[in-house]
RNA sequence: GGACAGGUGGCCGAGCGGUUGAAGGCGCCGGUCUCGAAAACCGGUAUGCCCGUAAGGGUAUCGAGGGUUCGAAUCCCUCCCUGUCCGCCA
């Protein structure tokens, strides 16, 4: 939520942080935000200075209705004042209804430090050779991928994953789980998968994205889309103790994506999907902590692929480039040499304060001291889909076995596929 | 799905038409006492919005919305949520 405090006192700055997002019917969405905003200020100075009156009259008018008399024609100078007050309260939340409205639509403001154009920020390993057998293919040889009767059961880009295919989902996500509860310091959580509305609000899927979702009728639930809209919302409308943060929560969940608008896009393998595993890392701090909270995060998700031996770059991405509710996103991008591209695997999110007004998450920073907002952040730690497809292009032997790192071949209980 | 009960501050819990933003307790913070701590005692301790450099002031908020009234946490209506029992069930 964009802080309505920020765009009265810089009006200039939060214009020119929007427009590097590219997206010009925002200045018209400023004006209209800005418009509203003043008419509510005025309204409640107005309603204020009525409601103190209304509340003078009350106290004074008490023991004289209480005793026996109250004047009629005080009575309806009351009812009078209690009337005007009736009208503006209407207007008021009419204007307070289409202001909440038209502010949900308004994306976060982009750090200062993010570029106009993408940029790789660094590589690890060494990238293989484009080359070789594309992950389907691997996959079908090795009779782990079952994409025919995933449409059949549920249409394209839902895959289905077979013997030693599911037993590799398996053990990356325990891998994953391991990795950051145990030497990275995350809870784990298991969140509920359908959500409420407010929920989806709270983090910024909904009400712009709603198509992009999958929802239940007649209960109005909502397929989580990533573990990030269960776990951030958590602490919503809590006040959380500032000595307990930064605080961080691990939750391997199905993810849902309807990807309405991107059809025939990847639609080959397992790169675009509309059900995908994934491990997701969320991360609570204080606003001072927040950059550095984003390289830790990211490093975290980045030793996933490390222990998977899969050579990676990270990207900062640019200004116009980004999710609406983030500020600043690396996205982790694995080399797949059998289609030839880097896959992004992971995006790492600093939302600043913007999800926590959304959510009214809060922290209070020492007993007696005010509330503030927290800083959300979170990464995917990471998704399952193109990594598998990664591993196999990646590990694909000549004589068509893919070997398996160490450290996932301790839980696949096999070095070798194949 | 059926039948009840209930939603009040960080938490528990009183209040059921008139200085009630809200008793009391717990927790927390500060102080007295102590070598120190505990206990005891004293004081403080909600959030949003607006005005103000500040001190402070105004206003709203007792699940949400609407209504009755000169006046609503208290009465009425609708919705949401939670709990208990019954039914069904992995």
């Amino acid at each position: 939520m964009i802080d309505l405090k920020l765009l009265r006192a810089s009006p200039a700055q939060v214009r020119a942080a929007l427009a590097r997002r590219g997206d010009p019917s925002l200045t018209r969405l400023l004006d209209e935000i800005e418009a509203l905003d003043m008419k509510r200020r005025t309204l409640t100075g107005q309603l204020d200075q009525l409601n103190a009156e209304r509340n003078d009259a009350a106290r004074a008018d008490a023991a004289l209705a209480k005793a026996g008399k109250l004047p009629d024609e005080t009575a309806a100078a009351r009812r009078k004042l209690g009337e005007r007050i009736a009208v503006l309260e209407a207007e008021l939340r009419q204007i307070e209804t289409t202001l909440d409205a038209k502010t949900l639509f308004a994306p976060n403001l982009p750090l200062p430090e993010v570029p106009d154009e993408v940029t790789v920020v660094r590589t690890w390993g060494t990238p293989a050779p484009k080359g070789g057998q594309p992950h389907w293919e691997i996959a079908e040889r090795l009779g782990i991928l079952d994409l025919p009767r995933g449409a059949k059961l549920s249409g394209s880009g839902f895959p289905v994953l077979l013997g030693a295919g599911a037993r590799l989902a398996r053990s990356l996500i325990a891998l994953m789980l391991d990795l950051h509860t145990r030497e990275h310091g995350y809870v784990e959580v298991q969140p509920p998968l359908l959500v409420r509305r407010e929920s989806m609000t709270g983090t910024g899927q909904l009400p712009k994205f709603e198509d992009d979702a999958y929802r239940t009728e007649p209960d109005d639930l909502f397929l989580v889309p990533t573990a990030e809209v269960p776990v951030t919302n958590l602490h919503r409308d809590e006040i959380l103790d500032g000595a307990a943060l930064p605080k961080g929560y691990v939750a391997y969940t199905p993810c849902f994506r309807r990807e309405a608008g991107s059809a025939g896009k990847d639609t080959r393998g397992l790169l675009r999907v509309h059900q995908f595993d994934k491990v997701e890392l969320v991360r609570f701090c204080r606003a001072a902590e927040s950059p550095a909270e984003h390289e830790t995060l990211t490093g975290h998700a980045e030793e996933v692929l490390r222990r998977l031996e899969l050579p990676y770059r990270v990207v900062l991405l640019a200004a116009n480039d980004f999710s609406f509710a983030s500020a600043k996103t690396y996205d982790l991008e694995v080399w797949a040499p059998g289609v030839g591209q880097w896959l992004e695997v992971s995006s790492a999110s600093t939302f600043t304060d913007y999800q926590a007004r959304r959510a009214n998450i809060r922290c209070r920073p020492r007993a007696g001291e005010k509330p503030e907002f927290v800083h959300t952040l979170n990464a995917s730690g990471v998704a399952l889909p193109r990594t598998i497809a990664a591993l196999l292009e990646t590990h694909q032997q000549p004589d068509g076995s893919v070997t398996l790192p160490p450290a996932l071949a301790t839980y696949v209980g096999t070095d070798r596929l194949g």
